[in-house]
Order: C-alpha cells, then sequence, then structure tokens
DNA sequence: CTTAATACATAATAAAATTATGTATAATAT
DNA sequence: ATATTATACATAATTTTATTATGTATTAAG
C-alpha cells in the first residue's frame, strides 16, 4: 500500500473525478473508495486528503452540506455549478497529462480499445 | 508547452529511462528530447533538472564525464552499474504507477495491444 | 474494556517543483 | 557589427504539495 509518491498532482482531480461520479462524497469515504478502486494500493492520508478538499472548497469548486450521523459529523462534498463545468476540462487535462506519462514512458503499446 | 504539473516526481524515472536508451546524455540533451518525445508539450525546467541530476548522482545511481566541446563544458550524465540495476526497479515501478492513474481514472478502454 | 474503524482536522517537516537569477560560449539574424 | 537566440551549466528564493505526527471524538467489534 503506498500513499502518492507518483500520484503528486493527481489528488484534485482524483476528488473531483469520484464527487462527479457518485454525486456527493465525504472524506472518509473518498478514501475508502481510492483503496477500493486501486485494490488496496493506495492510501490518500488525511494530511493529503483535508487540505486538498479544502482548497477546492475555497477555489468554489466544491460545496458542502453536513449530515449528522448519530453524533458524528459526516461533511459531504458536492460539485458546485462552477465546479461542474470545471470537472469536464480539469479531467480532460488530467487525461492528457496521464497519456503523455504513458508517451514519455513508452507504455505502448497500449492502444484504445475500440469494441 | 507546460512544464512538469502532473510530471512532479517522474523527471527522475525519466532521467534513468533517456539515460538507459541512449547510453548517456547531457542536461541540456535531456529538456531537448523530453521536448521531442512529446511533441514539443513539455519543457523541463533547469530548476528542476539539474537538481535531480545531481541527487541521482549523490545516490550513486548516475556518474559523469565531462567533455569540453571548444570552450564549453558539456557534462554526460551515465548510470552507473549500481544504476543499471536499480534503473530495472525503479522502471517497473514508475510503470505500475502510472498505470494505476490508468486505472484510478478510468482512462480504459486502455488495453495492450498483443500484436 | 480495549482495540479498530469511522470521521473530522491541523501543524511541523520534507520533497520537489516553479520562478528568478547568474555566468558564459556559439550561432544566427538584422 | 551587434543584438538576439540557442546552447550549457548552476543555484537561490519561493511555492506547492505531500508525509508524518498529532489531536479530538464517536461507534462497532473482539
Amino acid at each position: 500500500m503506498f500513499s502518492q509518491e507518483i500520484l503528486k498532482g493527481t489528488i484534485k482531480p482524483l476528488i473531483i473525478k469520484l464527487i462527479k461520479e457518485e454525486g456527493r462524497m465525504y472524506g472518509y469515504q473518498i478514501t475508502q473508495k481510492v483503496k477500493e478502486i486501486s485494490s488496496e494500493k493506495i492510501a490518500i492520508t488525511e494530511g493529503a486528503l483535508y487540505p486538498a478538499l479544502h482548497k477546492l472548497e475555497d477555489e468554489g469548486i466544491l460545496v458542502t452540506e453536513s449530515e449528522w450521523i448519530g453524533n458524528r459529523e459526516r461533511k459531504y462534498y458536492l460539485l458546485s455549478d462552477l465546479g461542474k463545468e470545471a470537472a469536464v476540462s480539469k479531467l480532460e487535462e488530467i487525461r492528457e497529462s496521464i497519456l503523455m506519462l504513458v508517451q514519455l514512458f513508452d507504455l505502448k503499446p497500449l492502444v484504445y480499445d475500440t469494441k
């Protein structure tokens, strides 16, 4: 289980992608989801996650709604209207960057499966 | 032409990969090669490149040989014996990391072309 | 009744980049 | 001739972003 390493700089777009898909997510849920989709290989640390969430909120990309589950706060993050717009270009950006890495490191032959 | 952004953390393995392929390279040549293979999209900055080269040298991965082209120094970097060993695992590592990014960001359908 | 899981958060530190600056030679364009 | 661009190295200040270490607190499981 490695944490970020190469994933430096990818946490914000990753958050955006997950929230875009799920509609809304809370911090802990994001850590679990990433653990799941990475086959237990990636552990997002709180020290990276929460500052990133707060920054995205400050940037106006995310908005929050708090819910109280019993006596415990659960802070859901959602895409704002701005965030919904921004998400498209930000995900396109990261997609291009990752494909660039594939190209640079010559991880071809990777091709689009057009099935 | 974007500089690093997502490439954070990838400069050292990239240097290793290029030098492994080319045999030896000097700093400026690396910037040009990266520009070339990225279709002019990536400009490695000196502030990132030279410290990375020096660190790899300190780590014993790279060794240098200086050549004087006229009155101008050209410092070639080569893989040391240690570096040749390390290169294999380091490149496997970065490969896995990039494929992890592909998986996380759902850049499938990307499949191996087995032709 | 203790430990692990859930759930938030911040502070100190480290790593790694950007940006700015510096020196200097060689080639090209005006 | 001379100014600009390209070649070629390098470092310093700053910023960004992560790691590691704490901290608080509730709930579930052993």
